[in-house]
DNA sequence: AGCACGCCGACT
DNA sequence: GTCGGCGTGCTC
């Protein structure tokens, strides 16, 4: 009998393909194990193994799978489930979920090596200029990639030269794959069985006086072995004995020592293994434990809604005990920009060696390491806390799920597919392993709250700062009164102003909140209007004053900042609007004395930028902390009194419907970074609006309030929660091209959903990288069935695929977009 | 998504 | 004439 195996490839393709294999291979082989296939022409992928049969296909002859990379499975059962879900859900192939679920150095593909063919003989003189070149590059490196070639070659389509000079048999191609995982050994000695016996000893001892330094390493390894009584590295045994390797490997060689290896983790927990005592719940931390414990017995879901600064973490820390506690596996999942140090720090403090750490700083290697540990449900895997990729991990016993500040907007992925939100994700997560799963925030997100209300989440809520801090003090100040009663200096109110000043003198830290980096967004000649564009992009370049540098922040194009205005040549170029770098030099002026850091994408640059920031910060050495909204996420400073956000209006302008939503959620995160101790925080909120109903909402912390008022507006609208939305986006490098083909598309979804059908419309920046966009905005209202709608769209793509004009333009879909 | 194949304009 | 551009179609 004939066997097959249907395997998922790492592309955006939705079928399975199906490979031959061998019956012993067959026999050999389980779901989820790893084999590399051969795909087209030449190129090789590793493919998921996710059915075995005899099925042999009517149409085509199977190839046969290469290689088998894996003895038993690296994915579970529940991943495929949970991976096919996210295909479904959110409109994209099992491939795409496969290909950003593994770590990357599990992902192995081939690559095409050019060698040299060293039998043959060559007259170079009958070599071409540019075959000469890569026979030249031969005779230093042993293979070239495709990539170097072109490069030396200066061209991007190589083939024709690679084809000659194989015709010459000057070279040889090869497909090479390699693992790029490669286990961390480390170097052990001991010594050899031959002289494991008391009289073998004497004699060796005896027989080395002639070789002091040799009989200095054997007594070196003595004295180690009996002091620690645990195996002896190399490099230590190196350290005691004062010999060089040398000589040790000379007694390897003499089989007097033995050399052997262990395998060793890169990511270790270093600390104490003795773990804190857990803190004793407040009672209002009690109440909520409590609460949380009654929605799990009823299987359900649960939303803690806690305060900033309520000790969301003590409960946390509490229910993952107990989870533990019982065998089980926790997941903690946090926004990528929350998972600091000072968090991860926290939750080792308490559960030590248990605590691994899954993110986009983990380099290729330690993700797998963390990859296995969990497959392999090992201890110091029990509790893994890390953004949202860590969903893909392959638990097989999940106990619990957290999902903490759960309103962050950043656990939808936005780019590439899958465009999941890892949020409801988790929550699919947790039904397929019967697990409990809980929600916690300060602000929760309106859909969360929604399902809280109608009981189709469980409910706790924390309403007391922890030890009873207060809750800040919001007070709100007019810009355009301000301005008009000329009492600004620079950005600053004059309020604002006292208050830092006081601030400093109290010895208390600042934090400024300004939601744009860079010095200033817009350049602008006075004399003519002009403005510097980007080239690529339909935006203004962002001037950056530490380079004298004007820049993109969509695709990086950047400039040295012009003497004066492109279009008239006059010299008279002034900045419009500011951000964090503007706000960081003022402060400069305005307060000479005091110390300033700043924290954005500009500054926080490299595997430890935030860290440097944060500990200055935290160690007091820096009293003013200007940044964008990564200084609202989890951190914790005991000092800052303090929080001032330069300019709010820009938050509430965003044209989308989440706006006003996000603004109260950044604004109250913000806030609670002030007053963390027992003086109470003073937050001061600058705006040309200050009457905005969400900022007054902000300054009272009236949740509910907005709440309802947000919910009645999207219920209005057609959004969400109650209803859902699915967002198609086209992309093409032609204006016309992909104005005719979206209004194409637009128009077949009309005729099946109506006025649901909201565009095409351009997004605020219209072109990215040379790339037009536009947008489509497909309603489901409650009570219509989301996978119908789907289908009808996938139906409607193809008729669309099938117009040649329109089949170059690329159609992304992102359901439930943010 | 890649990648090869095939047809068309711009240069040595 | 060739080189390199891009549209088209396929991948087990």
């Amino acid at each position: 009998m004939d066997f097959f195996v249907d395997v998922i490839l790492p592309i955006p393709l939705e079928r399975l393909f199906t490979y031959s294999v061998t019956s012993s291979e067959a026999e050999a082989l389980q779901l989820g194990v790893r084999v590399a296939v051969p795909f087209g022409k030449s190129k090789i992928y590793t493919g998921l193994v996710y059915r075995i049969h005899n099925e042999a296909p009517q149409v085509y002859e199977a190839k046969e799978v290469d290689r088998i990379l894996d003895d038993f499975p690296i994915v579970n059962t529940f991943q495929l489930k949970h991976w096919q879900w996210i295909a479904d859900y959110y409109m994209c192939s099992i491939g795409e979920v496969f290909r950003s679920a593994l770590p990357s150095a599990l992902l192995l593909e081939s690559e095409t090596l050019i060698l040299k063919n060293s039998d043959q003989e060559i007259d170079e003189s009958e070599l071409k200029d540019d075959e000469f070149l890569v026979y030249e590059a031969l005779q230093h490196q042993s293979s070239l990639k495709v990539q170097e070639v072109s490069a030396i070659v200066d061209r991007k389509n190589i083939l024709p030269v690679l084809n000659r000079l194989l015709e010459k048999k000057i070279i040889l191609i090869k497909e090479e794959i390699y693992e790029q995982y490669k286990p961390k050994l480390v170097k052990y000695v001991k010594l050899g069985d031959e002289y494991l016996k008391e009289e073998k000893l004497e004699s060796l001892l005896e027989s080395l006086t002639r070789a002091p330094k040799q009989s200095q390493v054997v007594l070196a390894l003595f004295q180690l072995q009996a002091v620690h009584r645990k195996p002896v590295k190399v490099s230590e045994l190196e350290k005691e004995s004062g010999a060089s390797k040398a000589v040790i490997n000379s007694l390897i060689e003499k089989e007097i020592l033995k050399e052997y290896y262990f395998q060793k983790d890169r990511v270790n927990y270093e600390g104490e293994s003795e773990n804190s005592e857990l803190k004793e719940l407040n009672e209002f931390q009690e109440d909520a434990f409590k609460a949380i414990n009654r929605s799990f017995e009823e299987q359900k879901t649960a939303l803690l809604y806690g305060v900033t600064s309520s000790g969301k973490t003590e409960v946390y820390v509490k229910l993952i005990d107990e989870c533990i506690k019982s065998g089980k596996q926790v997941l903690y999942l946090l926004p990528e920009i929350a998972l600091t140090t000072q968090l991860i720090a926290r939750l080792q403090d308490y559960f030590g060696e248990h605590v691994s750490v899954y993110h986009s700083k983990y380099n290729v290697q330690e993700r797998v390491e963390v990859w296995n540990n969990v497959l392999n449900n090992k201890n110091k895997a029990r509790i893994v806390i890390g953004a949202r990729s860590a969903l893909f991990l392959p638990y097989n016993d999940l106990g619990l799920i957290i999902i903490d500040e759960e309103h962050e907007g950043s656990f939808k992925q936005f780019d590439p597919a899958p465009r999941y939100h890892a949020r409801d994700a988790a929550i699919v997560l947790g039904q397929l392993h019967n697990s409990d799963v809980l929600l916690g925030s300060a602000t929760p997100s309106i859909e969360s709250y929604l399902n809280a209300k109608t009981g189709k989440y469980g409910f706790a809520e924390i309403k007391r700062r922890f030890g009873n801090v207060l809750m800040p003090d919001i007070e709100l100040v007019d810009l355009k009164e301000q301005s008009r009663k000329k009492r600004m200096k620079g950005h600053f109110s004059e309020r604002l102003f006292l208050q830092i000043e006081e601030a400093l003198n109290e010895g208390e830290q600042v934090i400024l909140f300004q939601n744009r980096r860079g010095y200033a967004p817009i350049v602008e000649c006075t004399t003519c209007g002009h403005s510097p564009q980007c080239p690529n992009c339909d935006v203004s370049l962002t001037y950056h004053q530490f380079r004298k540098q004007l820049r993109c922040h969509y695709c990086g194009h950047h400039m040295a900042l012009p003497e004066s205005c492109q279009a008239c040549g006059s010299p008279t170029l002034d900045t419009k609007g500011f951000g964090t770098e503007q706000v960081e030099k003022e402060i400069e002026l305005l307060f000479p004395d005091a110390k300033v850091a700043r924290m954005d994408l500009d500054t926080t640059r490299g595997k430890h930028g935030y860290e440097k920031i944060i500990n200055a910060f935290e160690q007091q050495e820096v009293d003013i902390l200007v940044g964008t909204q990564m200084l609202t996420k989890g951190l914790d400073f005991r000092n800052v009194s303090l929080v001032g956000i330069m300019n709010a209006d820009s938050l509430l302008n965003f044209p989308d419907f989440r706006a006003h939503e996000r603004c109260f959620q950044l604004l109250t995160q913000v806030a609670g970074r002030a007053g963390r101790t027992q003086k109470r925080g003073k937050v001061i909120v600058q705006s040309y609006n200050p009457y905005h109903q969400i900022l007054n909402q902000v300054s009272v912390n009236d949740y509910e309030g907005m709440f309802k008022e947000q919910l009645y507006e999207r219920e209005q609208y057609k959004y969400p929660p109650k209803n859902r939305i699915i967002k198609i986006t086209f992309k093409h490098k032609e204006y016309n091209r992909l104005n005719e083909s979206a209004e194409w598309f637009a128009q077949s979804l009309r005729n099946s959903f109506g006025g649901n059908v909201l565009g095409p419309e351009y997004p605020a920046v219209a072109r990215i990288r040379n790339q037009y966009l536009k947008h489509i905005l497909v309603k489901i209202p409650k009570g219509t069935s989301v996978s119908g709608v789907k289908s009808s769209i996938r139906r409607i793509e193809k008729s669309f695929n099938a117009v040649s004009q329109y089949r170059s333009v690329r159609v992304i879909y992102n359901v439930d977009h943010i």
